[in-house]
DNA sequence: ATTGTTTCCGTATGGCCTACGGAAATGGGG
DNA sequence: CCCCATTTCCGTAGGCCATACGGAAACAAT
């Protein structure tokens, strides 16, 4: 399906759950059964096992033993608890300020990998209208106050934020595809390609392929580690380069 | 939802269709209302128009007069269907083979990032086990050839690739999830940030995120362009310092 | 015991994909 | 002209989904 989102709902609503805003303590009526953090963190647990299609409010709510319209109490609707969920788990990077602005961008860019790797559902979690939350904006922090020690010029700052952490979620977004659909579909990359072999075997044209075929022959294909090394190293690689870039254009 | 994918099908029987294998001529038998290039056509059109969450089989069969079911004889499932539109889409690059490898990649980046822009669903069907159609095949093939001639080493050509290629559809992707969400949600980004004012007003610590308040206050953020503009520039930006970074890594 | 407040949740509406199997169309052979 | 193998068309049905609505249930204070 499309990109999970929408926040659409009333802001104000919305930052005070983000916030955990409390409010003033109920001193009357029924005693609730579940809280936001648990259907927030009941609701991680299904994304994570399942994928975010199979996180649907029903679900959640059988997890925490609770009907399902109880949870519309407590969380305006499915966008917004994509939205604390969100948040959540980008909350997980402590991010520890310390040495050279390059390593703290690495550093940066190597904690908010591990939030893609342990809840691969963020792939399908825009980010151009994100969850104004803790867990975002001590990440954004983070990363601009590197970029600003690097040397650039404020407006360059800014631009240069932009492509990190474009290359950043775009990157850990396609590393971690791999992993989420062979947790949904049950068939590993490697099964599939395997499958795939039909491919090369009859429609691979070498001749309407010279580059790829020169590149196999030359033996550039011919690694020993897996699929999902391969994505790993090319994360690494292309951040490098991309601060390269960065940094040579401040000369 | 989550990342609309699957070529789950028969691997023989998608390959034929992104192919076009024609099938012997069928002699006898009751003529077909549609073909399967029908089905691919109304069914991106309905993807443009309303997002990939609205492409549903019933409502591409009433795009066609045609009964729900009468798509699965020609096309195996939803899933192989996605397939079939993303092969098509990357087919509309044409790509002039002109010029350094640089400007190629950039070609090659230009190119692709037009199939996002004309087709924002793009940003919702996953690369990683991608449909083995001539559009992906033939888009590879350009890129490699500007890579292998930029004279890195083979090995370095494909971990290059990989970085150059998850840096384009990422930045692609987040660059359309904009206007996509501005389409299937009916509210602008502009209108969405304005209605978050409440954020800066009540939420926003100044103590707790120095870098990002003087970064405000010098200025960085007053920029003249909307917000696609600025997008625009990082997409060009962040490709250029990549490009940069791999071409200062030969020597 | 009554009342006000809050939470819980069953029902209903309108959507989705697709397995199944029968109806309808088509062209060739008798 | 009829029959029939072949192919396509498509209605029905089952099992998912989000959430609006409104009444029942629990609790504190009176």
């Amino acid at each position: 399906m499309a990109a999970e989102r929408s926040g659409g709902g009333d802001p104000a609503r919305t930052l005070a759950l983000l916030w955990r805003t409390p409010a003033e303590p109920k001193p009357v009526g029924r005693k609730p059964k579940v809280s936001v953090d648990q259907i927030v963190t009941a609701a991680i647990a299904v994304a994570d096992r399942e994928g975010l299609g199979a996180m649907s409010m029903a679900r959640v709510a059988q997890e925490l033993a609770v009907g399902t319209m109880s949870l519309y109490t407590h969380v305006p609707g499915k966008g917004e608890l994509i939205d604390l969920m969100a948040d959540a788990v980008l909350q997980e990077r402590d991010l520890a300020a310390e040495g050279t602005w390059r390593e703290r961008v690495k550093h940066y860019a190597d904690r908010t990998r591990a939030v893609y790797q342990a809840h691969p559902w963020m792939r399908d979690v825009s980010m151009v209208r994100p969850p104004l939350g803790p867990g975002l904006m001590d990440g954004q922090e983070f990363v601009l106050a590197a970029l600003a020690d690097s040397g650039l010029e404020p407006r360059q700052v800014t631009v240069a934020h932009v492509a990190v952490e474009g290359f950043v979620h775009g990157a850990a977004a396609s590393e971690v595809d791999d992993q989420q659909l062979a947790a949904v579909t049950g068939e590993s990359g490697d099964s599939w390609w395997g499958a795939r072999q039909v491919f090369w075997d009859d429609y691979f044209d070498v001749e309407r392929y010279p580059a790829m075929t020169a590149l196999w022959n030359a033996g550039a294909y011919d690694t020993a580690g897996t699929l999902a090394d391969n994505m790993r190293s090319s994360f690494d690689y292309g951040l490098d380069k991309l601060l390269d870039g960065i940094e040579g254009g401040m000369r």
